[in-house]
DNA sequence: ATGTCC
């Protein structure tokens, strides 16, 4: 009796891939319960219907990966008669951004898209791009920082500190003393956080690998666009659990720092590889689906970062509060890199959200501006055509490089003081120029949200890219 | 965004 080899499995309909080392694997059990005739046999039946034998004692995980196989062929993609529809906040919004959004809408798991008015040209997804589908998540849709979010806490310092010598030293040192800025940086004195106990982490060898980066990690800031800074915030009307008035609140931007970009890489990484046949436009597109483990792990480990992030600036605050002996009086905190699923008619739908704010009806938000522009607490309005989004900030008027060419401290330097902000330390590509203006921001989106708090910068800490605003 | 290609 000779061997079942790898061309009799082929003979039998099983096709060359992943299908054919299941196959292998279950042979030399089979053969021993059926001989090599009937096993044959069977492999061929399985092959032909596959759903028939999905509990077979000798072939159940054959058939397993055959069915699976067969819905992951079924959902290739195809070109849509249209695309989704989606609604524009964004009246300048530069043609690079449109075309992203529009290629989203081409997917055969798009339901629907918003524009809002702070986008401009990302990866695959536009920044400031919302995108709802249906049975699918796309990596490059929630961002390469996972859950970047905001948190503001409003202090009983009294405000007129701000002005006051004294306090403003105190409040600086804190800044520099309490926050880790830089792309590889690491508490000086680890923290701690139940986030790190979550479970979670063991879910797949990655994450694993990735917890004790991340536990170094927790309560630091990143670079980039990431800041922590003291400002003034003003509430015109009672809110927030507050009175109307002035206040001193800590306000700080920044997301899932190494752990999270490991993720966001490794599945869209693996997104790509399992969508070959997309037009090279939609490649950074590529999506996972929810009923497979790749979708389903993407999903479990974004929400982990979600807590993680949340955990990064808990700690942030909890030192930087801490070191002023101060108390928290009230609190606003939103994720803006992140994708919300919900249930519709006995489907999952997911809405991401890569840039921009969740504002459902009553939802609390904070819409950064810049280092020397105001930024904005926020009160959702629930209009259903945003898709229960707004901007997440003023959003680039130029690339970094474009910034960093046409502008040194020099010519920053007196809009700080003009503004009375006092910049710790920051790259000029972050610079008050590169940003559109958040006013005009603000009044593209009064449809979208209603401001409740208006927060101005004055001590900002940012990564130092080098130059300094001294220079 | 990230020690910036596992």
């Amino acid at each position: 009796m000779s061997k079942i080899r790898g061309g009799d499995i082929r003979a039998a309909g099983i096709p060359d891939g992943p299908a054919m080392g299941v196959a292998l694997s279950c042979i030399p059990k089979a053969v021993k319960h059926l001989g090599r005739d009937v096993a044959l046999q069977r492999l061929a039946e399985i092959a032909a219907a596959p759903d028939r034998s999905l509990d077979d004692p000798d072939f159940a995980p054959l058939a397993q990966r055959l069915v699976e196989d067969a819905r992951e062929a079924a959902r290739r993609f195809v070109e849509r008669d249209a695309p989704a529809p989606y609604v524009n906040y964004c009246g300048d919004a530069d043609p690079g951004a449109l075309e992203q959004m529009r290629n989203s809408l081409r997917l055969p798991s798009a339901t629907r898209g918003a524009l809002m008015p702070d986008a401009h040209r990302g990866y695959g997804l536009p920044i400031g791009g919302v995108l709802e589908t249906e049975g699918t998540v796309i990596p490059y849709a929630v961002g390469v920082d996972i859950a970047c979010r905001m948190k503001l806490s409003v202090l009983d310092v009294d405000p007129d500190g701000l002005d006051a010598p004294g306090t403003r030293e105190q409040l600086k040192q804190a800044l520099l003393k309490q926050t880790q800025f830089g792309t590889g940086a690491k508490l000086r004195n680890r923290a701690d956080h139940e986030a790190m106990d979550d479970d979670r982490w063991t879910l797949t060898p990655l994450a694993t690998r990735l917890r004790d980066r991340a536990r170094e990690q927790l309560g630091t800031s990143g670079s980039g666009n990431h800041f922590v800074e003291f400002g003034l915030l003003t509430l015109p009307e009672a809110d927030l659990g507050l009175e109307a008035g002035r206040y001193v609140a800590l306000l700080s931007h920044s997301g899932s720092r190494g752990a999270g970009a490991q993720i966001a890489g490794h599945y869209s990484k693996l997104a790509r590889e399992l969508r070959p046949e997309l037009p090279k436009e939609l490649s950074y597109l590529s999506w996972l689906d929810l009923d497979h483990d790749s979708g389903r792990e993407y999903l479990e480990l974004m929400r982990l970062m979600g807590e993680y992030a949340s955990a990064c600036h808990a700690v942030i605050h909890e030192r930087v509060v801490g070191h002023l002996k101060a108390e928290v009086l009230a609190g606003v905190e939103n994720h803006h890199n992140y994708a919300w699923t919900s249930e519709r008619d006995g489907r999952e739908v997911v809405v991401h959200r890569k840039g921009a704010t969740p504002a459902a009806e009553g939802e609390l938000g904070v819409i950064p501006g810049s280092m020397a522009a105001p930024g904005f607490v926020v009160r959702g309005k629930g209009r259903p055509e945003s898709i229960d989004s707004a901007s997440h900030g003023a959003g680039r008027r130029m690339s970094r490089k474009a910034a960093t060419q046409q502008f040194n401290w020099q010519m920053v330097r007196p809009v700080l003081e003009e503004r009375g902000v006092e910049l710790l330390s920051a790259g000029i590509d972050e610079n008050p120029f590169a940003y559109k203006d958040i006013e005009a921001v603000m009044a593209a989106q009064t449809d979208l949200v209603d401001v409740i708090g208006r927060f101005d910068p004055r001590i900002v800490r940012m990564a130092d890219a080098g130059e300094r605003p001294e220079d």
